[in-house]
DNA sequence: GCCGTTTTCGGCCCGACTGTTTTCAGTCG
C-alpha cells in the first residue's frame, strides 16, 4: 500500500462522483488526493499519529476513507460506486483529452472499460459516431493511446533537466522575437521533480515568437497552438507550455504561472475578499487594472510581501507574508562548501585533485570527501587502513593552500544500528555522514530504532539522505521522523540535504518540519560521483530554501574552520 | 466534502484551447 495507491482511489471516487453529477465533492476528493500523492511521508504515519485531518483537504469523511483503506485495503464508498462504473479510471486519467464525462460516454455507449477496449473502439472507428465526438477526436485518441505508456510516469528530477530547460530559454532570448523570457512553473519554484516546463514570454511579434518556439529542435509534436498559449511535446518526454502576454501583465502572469495551484487559489480568494479580481492579466477593481506589471506590485496590492518562488507552495507562506514574518531564506551565494563528495577511492570517477580543483573553480571554499565505508562492497568501500592512507593524502593536499578538503566518510549504519568502522578511525575524521543503504526491509519501528542508535552513538556528524528514497525507483523509508528529530536535536547531529537529483533527500516538507521542530541544523551535499555532479549543490540549496531554512540553519554557510568545529 | 482574519453555513479560482458546436461542453493547468 502506498500514498499513490490511496490517492488514485480518491481520484477514482472524484471521477465517479462527477459522472453522478455531484456538485462539489469531486473537487474535495481531488484536493485530498493531490495532497496525499505529493506527500513525502508514508500516510500510515499520519494515520498512526491521528493526524490525517491535519492534511490539506482531508476532513473527517475522507480521513475515514483513508483509515478504511489502510485497515482493509478497500473503501466502501469506492466499492459501491465502482459497481456502477466498472471502468479503469486510473489508466484513462493518464490519456490526454479523456476526462470523467468522456470516459462515461465511452462506457455507456460503447461498453469501453479499459485501455484495450478503447483501442478496439478506436480501431473500429466507433468513436466518431458518438454525440460530442467526431473524426478528429478519434484521431486524437489514437495518437494519445500510442503515447500512453510514455505518459505513465513522466515526472523527472529537476536536476537532470534544469540545464536543458535553461538552454531552451537562452535560445528564445537570443532569437530576437521575444522581449522577455522567464522560466515559470515548478522549475522556478525549484520543485524536486517536474512534469512539464512553463515558459512565460512577452513579445511584440507573438506570431513569429510562437513559430520560433514550435520549431525548436527538441520539439517532437505540437499539442495545442493558440495566439497566447502553445504546448509542445519535447524529445525528453516532457511537454512545454509557452505563454505570450503583454508587458503590462507580465508580473501577474509570472506570478500565476509560477504557482503552485493552491498558492494561486489562496491569492485569488484574498483578492476577492478585498474587492479585487486576480487573474494572469493583473489585479482588477472592476475593469481597471490596479497591478500587473511586476510580481511585487501584485503581491503588494493584496497586502502581501513578495516571497521567493521556492516558498510558494501554500504551506504558510501567505500567512507569514501578511504578518511580515517571512523567513530570510539562505541565499545560493551564501553556500561556501559541499559536504558530500566521492572520489575514485570508493565509487567516484575522479581523483581528489581533480574534483577539488573543479570545486575550487566553481567557487567552493571546501569540500568533504565522504567516500563509502567498507560495508558497502558494491561501492568499493574503504576499510580503516585505506582511510588512514587517504587521510594522509588529504593532509598533504591541504598544505598547498586554496580549497580545503575535509576528511570524511559516508558510513554504513549496519543492520543492528552499529557503525561500520571503529571509533579509532572515526576520531581522525572531520565529517562523518551515517547512511542506510542495505537491509532496508525492516519494520518502521526497527528501522527507526536502527537509525536512532547511530544518531545516539556520538560518532556521526550528519544523517545522509535520511529517507533513502530514490525518485522513480524506491519510496521513502517509513521512518518515524518525530523521534529522529528529537534525537538529532539532543545529540547535535545534522540532517543532510542530498542534492543529487534522484535523491533530493531530505525532501523539502520534512526539512520544514525539522525546522519547526527546532534545534536542528542541516548540511548540504551534492553527492557528487563525478565533476559534472558538483552543480547539484544548487539543488540541495533549493530544498533548504523550500524548507524555510535561513543562513544559520545551514552549516555550509560557515567557513572551513567553522565546519571543522562541528566535529563530534 | 472541506473550510473559516467578517462565516459552523454557504460558499467553493479562472481562463485558454479544441472540437463539435451555431453558443458551448469538456479538458487542462
Amino acid at each position: 500500500m502506498s500514498n499513490q495507491e490511496i490517492a488514485e482511489r480518491l481520484y477514482d471516487i472524484a471521477d465517479m462522483l462527477e459522472i453522478e453529477g455531484v456538485q462539489w465533492e469531486p473537487r474535495a476528493y481531488r484536493t485530498a488526493a493531490m495532497t496525499i500523492s505529493t506527500l513525502n511521508t508514508d500516510i500510515t504515519i499520519f494515520y498512526n499519529e491521528g493526524k490525517l485531518t491535519e492534511l490539506e483537504g482531508v476532513g473527517k469523511s475522507i480521513a475515514k476513507s483513508v483509515e478504511e483503506y489502510i485497515k482493509t485495503g478497500k473503501i466502501s464508498k469506492y466499492e459501491k460506486l465502482k459497481k456502477k462504473y466498472p471502468v479503469d479510471f486510473e489508466a484513462f486519467r493518464r490519456i490526454r483529452g479523456l476526462g470523467p464525462k468522456r470516459i462515461y460516454t465511452l462506457y455507456k455507449k460503447l461498453g469501453v472499460k479499459d485501455v484495450d477496449g478503447l483501442k478496439a473502439a478506436v480501431d473500429g472507428h466507433k468513436i466518431r459516431e458518438l454525440d460530442g465526438f467526431g473524426e478528429k477526436s478519434e484521431e486524437e485518441m489514437d495518437k494519445n493511446l500510442k503515447t500512453f505508456s510514455r505518459l505513465k510516469e513522466n515526472r523527472k528530477p529537476l536536476g537532470f533537466v534544469m540545464d536543458y530547460a535553461e538552454n531552451i530559454v537562452s535560445r528564445l532570448r537570443s532569437s530576437g522575437f521575444f522581449d522577455t523570457v522567464e522560466l515559470a512553473g515548478s522549475v522556478r519554484r525549484m520543485k524536486d521533480t517536474v512534469g512539464d516546463f512553463d515558459i512565460l514570454t512577452a513579445s511584440y511579434e507573438p506570431e513569429k515568437a510562437v513559430d520560433f518556439f514550435s520549431r525548436l529542435k527538441e520539439v517532437r509534436g505540437i499539442v495545442v497552438k493558440g495566439p497566447t498559449k502553445t504546448t509542445v511535446d519535447l524529445d525528453i518526454g516532457l511537454s512545454c507550455d509557452m505563454r505570450v502576454v503583454e508587458k503590462a501583465s507580465f508580473g501577474s502572469a509570472l506570478q500565476y504561472f509560477t504557482g503552485n495551484k493552491d498558492h494561486n487559489i489562496k491569492l485569488r480568494k484574498i483578492a476577492i475578499s478585498k474587492g479585487f479580481k486576480l487573474n494572469e492579466y493583473g489585479v482588477f477593481r472592476g475593469k481597471k487594472q490596479v497591478a500587473g506589471s511586476t510580481e511585487a506590485e501584485v503581491y503588494k496590492s493584496l497586502g502581501l510581501e513578495v516571497m521567493p518562488p521556492e516558498l510558494r507552495e501554500n504551506m504558510g507562506e501567505i500567512e507569514a507574508s501578511q504578518k511580515h514574518r517571512l523567513p530570510k531564506v539562505v541565499d545560493y551565494a551564501e553556500i561556501r562548501g559541499d559536504l558530500h563528495v566521492h572520489t575514485k577511492d570508493s565509487d567516484g570517477a575522479n581523483t581528489l585533485e581533480e574534483i577539488a580543483s573543479a570545486a575550487e573553480r566553481l567557487g567552493r571554499k571546501y569540500i568533504a570527501l565522504t567516500n563509502h565505508s567498507v560495508g558497502l562492497r558494491i561501492a568499493n568501500g574503504l576499510d580503516a587502513a585505506r582511510f588512514a592512507a587517504l587521510n594522509k593524502k588529504i593532509d598533504k593536499f591541504n598544505e598547498s593552500g586554496g580549497i580545503r578538503v575535509l576528511k570524511g566518510v559516508e558510513l554504513e549504519i549496519l543492520k543492528d544500528g552499529s557503525l561500520d568502522l571503529p571509533g579509532s578511525i572515526l576520531k581522525d575524521l572531520d565529517f562523518v555522514v551515517g547512511a542506510l543503504h542495505q537491509n532496508l526491509k525492516m519494520s518502521p519501528r526497527d528501522l527507526t530504532d536502527r537509525l536512532l542508535r547511530a544518531i545516539n552513538s556520538g560518532m556521526i556528524t550528519a544523517v545522509a539522505h535520511p529517507t533513502d528514497r530514490i525518485i522513480g525507483e524506491r519510496e521513502a523509508l517509513p521512518l518515524d521522523f518525530d523521534r529522529i528529530f528529537d534525537a538529532c536535536e539532543k545529540n547535535g547531529v545534522l540532517l543532510e540535504i542530498d542534492g543529487f537529483p534522484s535523491r533530493s533527500d531530505l525532501p523539502f516538507d520534512l526539512v520544514k518540519k525539522a525546522k519547526e521542530h527546532g534545534g536542528i541544523r542541516f548540511s548540504l551535499g551534492s553527492d557528487s560521483h563525478r565533476l559534472e555532479h558538483l552543480k547539484f549543490i544548487r539543488l540541495a540549496t533549493a530544498i533548504a530554501r523550500r524548507g524555510w531554512l535561513t543562513k544559520d540553519d545551514v552549516v555550509n554557510t560557515l567557513d572551513y574552520k567553522g565546519v571543522l568545529k562541528l566535529k563530534r
